[in-house]
Order: C-alpha cells, then structure tokens, then sequence
DNA sequence: AATGAATGAGAATTCATTCAT
DNA sequence: AATGAATGAATTCTCATTCAT
C-alpha cells in the first residue's frame, strides 16, 4: 500500500489513521472481539502507544462512532438538504451514498454499521448512536417533507429508516446485497408515486418527535 | 415450574433452567459480557459445574438460540398458520405475540432479538439466525399469500419482517416501545387495505427466496 | 472384541476390564494425557464408578504398572528360566515375547513401555518401575550365566537392558521397529559367540548388583 | 550474565532468563506437571507476562529443547569434530561433556534429557526430539568412521546411542549414576580395542540410515 | 454397583492498562 | 512520541474427586 507513492510521505501515525484501522476491525470482528492489540498491529505501533491518543478502548470506539456520524452528515444526509433537486433525486443520491458506506462497495465486503450492533450490545455508546438515527431520520424527514405535511413525513422517515436498517441487517445475516438494495429502490419508487399512501399515518415515536 | 411430590426433590439444576438464566443474562448483557461465571451464579452452580451440561459457551449459545427459535414457532409463527382466521387477523394475532416477547412485556423472562446481534458480531451463529429469519419471512408470506400471489407476498413478507426487525432496534436503542408498536400497527392496517399498494414490487433477495 | 464368543459372557465390569483399558489409554496417550472421563468412556462406565474399584487415579496406574510387570513375569521373562533349552534359544525367545509387547506387532501400534516414561515424570511410580527392570535384568543375567560368570554376565545384562530401552525409545521416537529388532539380533549373535568379548567389564551398577 | 553498566540497568527478565527456568522445571517435574505459573514464579513475574515472550506453553517447550539441543551442540556434539584428537580422545570428551549434563553434575542448572520423555508423551515434540538424536547419531558415527567403514560405524553408533540412553534411564530411575558412568567406560574401553568385534553388524536403521 | 450432578481447585490464555525509559 | 515490559484481573475450560440417590 505504502509502497506506491512515489514519495513516501512521512506517514507518521496520528489520530485519524488509528480511527480509521479501529474503525475497519470493529466493522469486520466487532468491538469485542478486536483488541487493542490489533488496533495497534494495524497501525504499526504498538499497545501502549495507543494510549497516547486515546485514553481507553471505550474513548477511541467514541472517536470511531462521532467520525463514522461526521462522515455520514458530509457525505451521505447533506443530500438530503440540497434543495436545488427534487425530493426524489436528493433520496436517490442520498440512498446511493449510503449503499456505498453499508456495503462497502468498493472492496465486496458486507460490513453493515457496526455502531449499531455495539450500541444494543454496550450501553455505554447508546446515546451517540441515537443521536446519528435523529440525524438520519431528520434528514429523510427533510426530503419528504416537500411532498407531505410534517406528521407524515416524520412517520414516513421512521418506517424508510426502519425498513433500511432492518433489510441492513438481512443483507448481512445472509450476506446479500440485495435485501438492501430491494428496499432503497422501493422506497424510491414510493416516492415518486402519488401521496395516497401515506394516508392513516399513526403518530411517530417519542424519541424522533422529540428532537424534530 | 418444580412440581412438589410428598418428598421434595432435591432440587437439581437441569439443562432448561441453565438455558433460561443464559439466555436472560445475554438479553441483558450480550453474549460477549456475559460470563460463565456469571451464569452460573446465575443458577446457584459453579461454573465447573455448567460443563457437565455444555460443552462450551459456544455451544450453550447454540442451544439458547434454538431455544428461542422454538419457542417463536410454537407461540408467534403458528399465528400464521391458523387456517380459521382471516389473514389480518392472524397478522394481529402474530404481532400481538412477537411484542409480547421483543419487548420483554412480561417480566423479562424470554427471549427478545439478541440472536441478531449476536449473530452479527459471531459468525459461529450465523446459520441458525438465519434460519430464525427465514421461518419468519415464510410465517408472514403464508398471511399474505392468500390475498396476494407468491411474489408480491414473498416481497411484502421481506418488507414487512425488515420493518419489524428495524423498528424493535429502534426501540430498543431509545428505549421507546413504539417504534414496534407503530410498525406492527402500521402494517395491519396495510393488509386491512386494498392489495394496490404492493403493485411494482421488485423481486424478492435470493436467500428468501431460494427457501421458500 | 466381545463379539466373538458364541456364548456372550455377562461381561460385567470388572476391576480387569478397568485396568486394562487403562492400560491401553495410559500406552498410547500416556498417564497425564488421560483423563478418568476418557477410562470411564472406554469402559463403558460413568466416571464415578471408576472409583468403586480404584480409590485414584494414581492407585489405578500402580495396578495398572504392577499388571503389565506380572504379565512380563508370566510371558517374556520366564522364558530366561526354561533350563530344558540352551541359553542363545531362551534368550530369543524371550525376545521374541518381549518385542509382541513393546512393539504392539498385533495391532501395528508402536507402544512402548508406559511404565518407564511414566516413572521418570512422576516419581509416585519409581519404585513399581525399579522392580519391573530388576526382574528384567535378573532374567536376562540367569540367561548369560550358564555360559559366563556372575560378574560379567551382570554386567552383560545391564548391557542388554540398556541397549534394549535406548532403541526401544528410538523405535518410539523415530517410529521405526528396527531399531529395537536390530537390536536384539545384534545381542542374539553375540550370546551365539565367543565369549571373548566379555572381558575387561567394569563392575555392575550398585542397584543391579545390590538385589542379585 | 548481567554485566555492570555505570548505572545498573533494571533487571528485566529476557527470555534466556524464562527458558532456562521453564527448563529447571520441565527436567525437575516433567511438562506436564509444571504450570505457566510455576515458571513464572520462578521468573519473578506474574503468568501473563510470560506470554509476553512466549505465545503458549507449547511454544515455551519447544523452545527450552532447542536450546538444549544447541547446548549439546555447542558443548558435547562439537567434541566429535576436533580432527586433531584420535577418535577414542575425542569420545572420551563427548561423553566427559554428555556426563556432566545428563547427570546435572554441577548444581542442576542445565539440561538433561527432559525433550525425551515428553516427545515419547506429546507427539509435538517428537520431530525437533529427532533432530537431537540425529545429531547425537552423527556425532558418534564421525568418531567411528575413523576406525570403521561407514555402515559399521553406522551400526556402532545406533547401539552406542542406544546404550547411552538406555543406561540414563536406569540412572534416573535407580538415582544412580553408575549406570551411565559404566556404560561410557565401557563403549570407551571398545573403541580402544581392535576393529573385530564391529563385524557381523546387521543394517542400521532407517531414520539414522536416510539422514546420514 | 452404578449413576450423574456437583464441586473446587487450578490450568492456559487474553487483554486493557500502566509506566519507566 | 513511542516503546515494550509488566501487571492483574478475568475468562474459558479441565479434571480428579465426592456423594446422594
């Protein structure tokens, strides 16, 4: 890998790379069974050298989970508030954004969002991983609220949000693209299609009403 | 529970006590935060003593998983297959069973989806949550199969258990009962409806349909 | 094994039976690599019951070491004390026993004597094993003395005895039968000699020479 | 050992340090019964550490009979090889030298033929356990050839072997070293005479024929 | 005699973390 | 900043042994 650069750069290791290796272990053997033995490994240090930018495995899986968050709202929901498209077209760039980021496309791997499985398995990572799904639902909300009044827009947000992570969660229980990709191109096609449907919307949830 | 003969028993630990005070232990903690040592305390035994019953933690997993998978086909998924009720009324019935044991609603005492984390994080479990998947899906299609053909119902049926499977995440990371509740209020009322809105339904993935 | 006799004897359990699947565990796993699970298994037994004939593990080994010494006694040495036959032909065949024996040419296993590295690993077993090779010694030592004298056929048998267990551990290690069956074809030939090369022995070691 | 700087540099434990206490150990208790803690009692650490230099116990053993094994090399083997000496000079300091360790004449602090008797109880021993014995055989075999064509000299130093390990056993087990102690002067003695007696050998044996 | 549940001590190993250099 | 030795607590698992039935 190093040894394409026609310079060498420096390459001194610093925070964003030891986010970035932890980030892949925990996507592909998860925060328990990655040690910081191997987030070292990763990085060429060693153990304790890890120490000088993170004070403990807890603090640096926050860093992960705060850059994964940050990575999304730059690249993946600021879709949504581009309003020179049509609601349509900001979902599709947005879901195409995120089919990249959960399928990781570029190297076949099925990694899914490992803040999720670790936010039900460690409590300690619950409220940094509600904050990223008000974000994610906000940004949803935000495209449909052009078609549809602000009640159902946010209950459509929590189902399409749902519907994701759960076909999300198919598509690497049975290591499958396509339950996810089904259901961003039929949420898509829902949009574009009459309002009707959303009709009889029951009340959103606590959580996502409150902040939005 | 333990039945009282004239002479009590001595009361012997067996195989589905420890199963049950396991699978609590990795609702609340997570298979990875759960000791055996924690188990079996649990079950007043020490922790030598589990492995005359287990041969490994591993395999005490397996066995709590299949657990619950039994017990979702004898006391949800035969919901669905109750010929004598109209589909959404077995639908309700299925629902109204499944909340009962994701949301924990009487007492803690079984179950809930920590199969699925698990099987994200563990490999080792991945078949047998798969399996647990595809009795789902197919409990499902078999409601809507009769009011729609195969293939809308086979897509519906993966829509329907991904909304389900994303919203009780929800719940669970904000800790809020009605991201469930609204889903599986939301999706009675569809099949209450008229069958239009499934039109333009792309195929269904390969793993649900490859089984059923 | 069992199901060759027309007549199915009762086959119970019995402290026979115990030690010598024992015995076969203990050759060809070795003391420590044996479990009381694994003799209870082979037996058909539950662990427990092992200690309604052996009070430990360590008692059983004695009995099992003791068993193959009276074995030894009963079918390899006693060939030495055969005076009806000349002593290069008492010697082969007590050669030709004790190679049945280390050897395992029966089954083609090579199995060694348990005994010796079980004695030297744990010293609870010394003094079982010390009696085994003084029997050894005085049998091959009767052999050379109807042709030599008391010191020099000593001497020779301490040889032989040696000779015999270093390539008997060869034979183990390199798992190659030759090197013990060279061996006792080097030493046949020269009993078949003249006695001349016997001389010059220094004495016997203390042991040896302290029982005969 | 350690050598003295101006500033005395903290005692840090190496793995020479573990290796040659795991050996102390392994020789005085055997493998099997010498735990991880054990050794690193003896080190002055805590157990974790040890795994710190060493990746399992197996790993540990393996090494403590390299070593030993480059010791024999080093201190007894080499003495085959000093072509300045006649052949029963050079003997006489290999087994000057074997006697020493074997015999652990100077305070028990090295060796001993530990690597036999737990490659005989632990199969993942036996190939580097042949290695030495090779190694042993071709030093002895050098001595001969100088006297003995080489199939003579082949045979001749099986049996040499053969007797050295043998007459080492009975040492250890009848806690005497005269057992060894005569068996040198003996092969000592032979080689100081005439050629003769070698003739009539029969074939050396595989393992040693295929290597040398 | 036999069972099999239970024990309890101890084994190997892992790992987040600390800290002197 | 970085090292790497060291820690110590925890973890999974093994096993000889006991004992009520």
């Amino acid at each position: 890998m190093l040894y394409f650069c026609a310079v060498m750069p420096k390459q001194k290791v610093d925070e964003q790379t030891i986010i970035i290796e932890a980030l892949k272990l925990f996507r592909k053997k998860s925060y328990f069974n990655t040690s910081m033995s191997d987030i070292a490994d990763a990085c060429g240090l060693q153990k304790g050298s890890l120490y000088h930018y993170f004070p403990s495995k807890e603090d640096l899986m926050k860093r992960v989970i705060k850059t994964v968050h940050e990575y999304f709202k730059n690249n993946v929901f600021h879709h949504a508030y581009d309003k020179n498209l049509p609601p349509h077209k900001r979902l599709e760039n947005l879901f195409r954004a995120a089919e990249k980021v959960f399928l990781d496309e570029e190297k076949g791997n099925l990694l899914g969002n490992m803040g999720v499985e670790t936010a039900l398995m460690a409590p300690e990572f619950n409220s940094l991983v509600q904050r990223f799904f008000l974000d994610f639902f906000h940004a949803i909300k935000t495209i449909y609220q052009d078609k549809y009044g602000d009640k159902i827009a946010n209950e459509l947000a929590e189902r399409s949000v749902a519907e994701i992570e759960g076909s999300l969660m198919f598509s690497r229980v049975f290591n499958d693209h396509s339950y996810l990709k089904n259901t961003t191109k039929r949420i898509l096609k829902r949009i574009e299609e009459k309002p009707a449907e959303a009709a009889g919307a029951n009340g959103a949830s606590r959580a996502t009403k409150a902040k939005h």
